[in-house]
DNA sequence: TTTATTTTTGTTACGATATAACATTATAAA
DNA sequence: TTTATAATGTTATATCGTAACAAAAATAAA
């Protein structure tokens, strides 16, 4: 099972090497690292929990505001998802998937902070957009977050 | 127009105050004039910009912290609503309606924070829920929040 | 290679949101 | 009036996030 989580942590870091390269971007080791906490932990995390994963399990000092660039870069190679209503990071679970990927929905779990990407059908998408265009306004992003519970925090 | 905003706020004030009463709590002087500033504003306002106004606009310090348990209050009594997308708090646009209102959804401008109260068709919710539900996760709440450009912001 | 330029990372300071812990004042109940 | 409860004030602090500037590293140009 670890044996599993560690290739695939493995495998999904060098899909996005592959990607920054074909990009021209660069996967500096600090942002390597990054990603890799966000992979390894399987769930979402703060910025600052990552200064304390690259001190607990990496063994250096990465500042606050290191990690915060480091994850704008990682989102806008769309390696990382930014959770507003979290405020925290995940991984982004389609980095090994070859093909483009779909607009994401995110359940969060308000409580253990576990996160899963969901695909939310087109057809609901589409009337959601409608519901809020009826009201003046539209959606700033298709990248809903619906704050939960999950199965085992569940309430 | 501004006699007209007036009259719908003293009108949702009276309507809190026998709401309060006939539940038994106590809609007192400052949590009637944090809430009169919601309704004032006519959009989401932080709880430091609820102490600007009492200063400016009333002439009384309210220590942030007072009104960070005073939207507590107001929010337990259904009189306000907090937005976590915006980290800001919006008066209920039903306080003065007479019948139990449906649940709330909520557009919220991310750029000038101006806020809807939308109510999205019963069937919408009942498919989301489902899908939430298919991932293993339920819905923390039926108050969903939208990040959206309102019409003047739009993009 | 050597210099110049750009990119990445470090450092410090600070602003905003929010809560904890405890003190004081006001209101209601006995 | 005394007592208990509820509401508010005060101070300190935690967390998230960014601005501004400095240093270091990588890349490009000479």
């Amino acid at each position: 099972m670890i044996a599993h989580k560690a290739q695939t942590t493995k495998s999904a870091l060098s899909h996005a090497e592959s990607l920054c390269e074909s990009r021209g971007t660069r996967l500096t080791e600090k942002r390597r690292q990054v990603l890799m906490g966000l992979l390894d932990s399987q769930k979402a995390l703060s910025a600052y929990e990552l200064t304390d994963y690259c001190r607990d399990q990496l063994g250096f000092q990465l500042p606050a505001m290191s990690v915060y660039r480091i994850l704008e870069f990682l989102e806008g190679e769309n390696l990382v998802h930014r959770l507003d209503l979290a405020k925290k990071y995940v991984a982004c679970s389609h980095i090994a998937c070859d093909h483009e990927h779909e607009l994401s929905q995110f359940v969060i779990c308000k409580s253990c902070y576990l996160v899963r990407e969901i695909s939310i059908k087109r057809s609901l998408m589409t009337t959601l957009n409608k519901s809020v265009q009826a009201a003046g306004f539209k959606l700033a992003s298709q990248q809903i977050e619906f704050d939960c519970f999950c199965g085992d925090c569940g309430e």
